[in-house]
DNA sequence: ACCTGAACACCGTTCAAGT
DNA sequence: ACCTGAACACCGTTCAAGT
């Protein structure tokens, strides 16, 4: 149950034929293994089995397991691709990040948690990523505390919805049969009177209409930004 | 350095004089731990150790780790108390059980990675935790599959920030001496010319605008959600 | 019934050694 | 310089045994 990579090697430089351990081959089969078997099959000693390598080898490349890790996150960041602002107005502009980083945690499901959690090794990567969002906000004329807050709101608002994708459906909540029947087996476990509001909603939904809905929440979350701009705002340029 | 809890015990039926191991016991203790030491903190051997008893012991109360997982986030729910309702106006309501569900995830950091993913073992809590947001939002007249998304949405959000909040202040990021300090210090390691909506924006900032602002949020999906009531919601009742 | 102890199959990482 | 192997101090869990 290793992997049919490799037999043991021999210890030294590696022979003229073969490529050399380097960060970026660690970390790409590291993703693989996170990708296709989740990050709890991610150990040193199973990575260098998938490398052919022995274990200690990767410490020579990557300070320890942390840095592996650290390393995946940057290494998703740099894959996340903005679309170009063209002449498209603030909104669609905080749309079109809000989905780029939906994507990219769409993209590598099993690592959705480290990329919310690790936010020192995010840091950096985040940073060139976010430079649209906050173009985009500046752009609408949000003073400077303004665009910071909004563009908190934006990103922890695909964190919490990444994260309910993600745990829905790893866990079962929102498998293929049945959110709605779990919610029903849930209820009548629970006295008549229990959950009144709860029984009221779920028993008028399709099992289509419980689905997660990423639109309806920068829909949200826009219109409360034209809103509140009002208020605090001094709104100034951009009336596209 | 295990714990000066005590010595080894015989096997057998507990003794007349001390309290028998109990689930309640078990996951106490284990709160205790993860609360003062983190989730790392938390095995099955170093909890035995902290409630002087075979680690195997454990298992004949609750049968493995991951249900010692799930019954600590099952206990913070229990713990979740929602102002009541009285005569407030469904958005005062709905910021209730925000602030609320923020201040469960505020008393337990730690735990908070596993609230926030282990949806399977919330999914029971959590109902009993939710019927007052579902009962804000049905209150506001929002038709059944817009009261879902918006409960979503809530509920994101608070998870979003609870996340940012909890590795900010474990990672060095909303540290005390300089979140600020720390992206000038990113900023300095790249071109002039990059960046310049953020250098720009975080330039214009003190350090205490650059805290997030759980309010602020709030206030933007609570006006988002009055204004998309009124496009796709034919909203009925309570002027108030 | 309830608790224990040895054992199994794993971990991450240090350290001294090989080539 | 780069890789290795044994060793250390841990894990979660199974299983047969104790009282």
């Amino acid at each position: 149950l290793g992997g049919e990579k490799a037999g043991r090697r021999r210890a030294g430089r590696p022979r003229a034929g073969q490529e050399p351990l380097t960060r970026g081959r660690i970390l790409e089969a590291a993703l693989k293994l996170v990708d296709q078997e989740g990050i709890a099959a991610l150990s040193m000693r199973r990575l260098a089995a998938e490398l052919g390598v022995d274990p200690m080898s990767i410490y020579h490349h990557l300070p320890g397991k942390q840095a592996v890790l650290s390393g995946l996150v940057k290494s998703v960041f740099a894959e996340m691709r903005v679309p170009s602002a063209g002449d498209k107005g603030w909104q669609d502009r905080v749309r079109d990040f809000a989905r780029a980083y939906r994507d990219l945690a769409r993209a590598h499901p099993n690592l959705v948690l480290q990329i919310v959690s690790d936010t020192a090794a995010a840091a950096e990567a985040a940073l060139e990523a976010s430079e649209p969002l906050y173009q985009a906000l500046d752009a609408a004329g949000f003073p400077p505390h303004m665009v910071v807050r909004a563009a908190d709101l934006v990103v922890d608002h695909v964190h919490g919805f990444a994260l309910a994708w993600v745990t829905g459906f790893s866990g079962r909540f929102n498998d293929q049969p049945g959110m709605l029947e779990t919610f029903e087996a849930l209820f009548e476990r629970h006295p008549d009177d229990s959950f009144p509001a709860m029984r009221r909603v779920f028993g008028a939904l399709t099992e289509e209409e419980m689905h997660p809905d990423f639109e309806f929440g920068l829909d949200v979350l826009l219109a409360g930004l034209r809103d509140v701009a009002g208020d605090h705002g001094e709104r100034t340029s951009n009336p596209r």
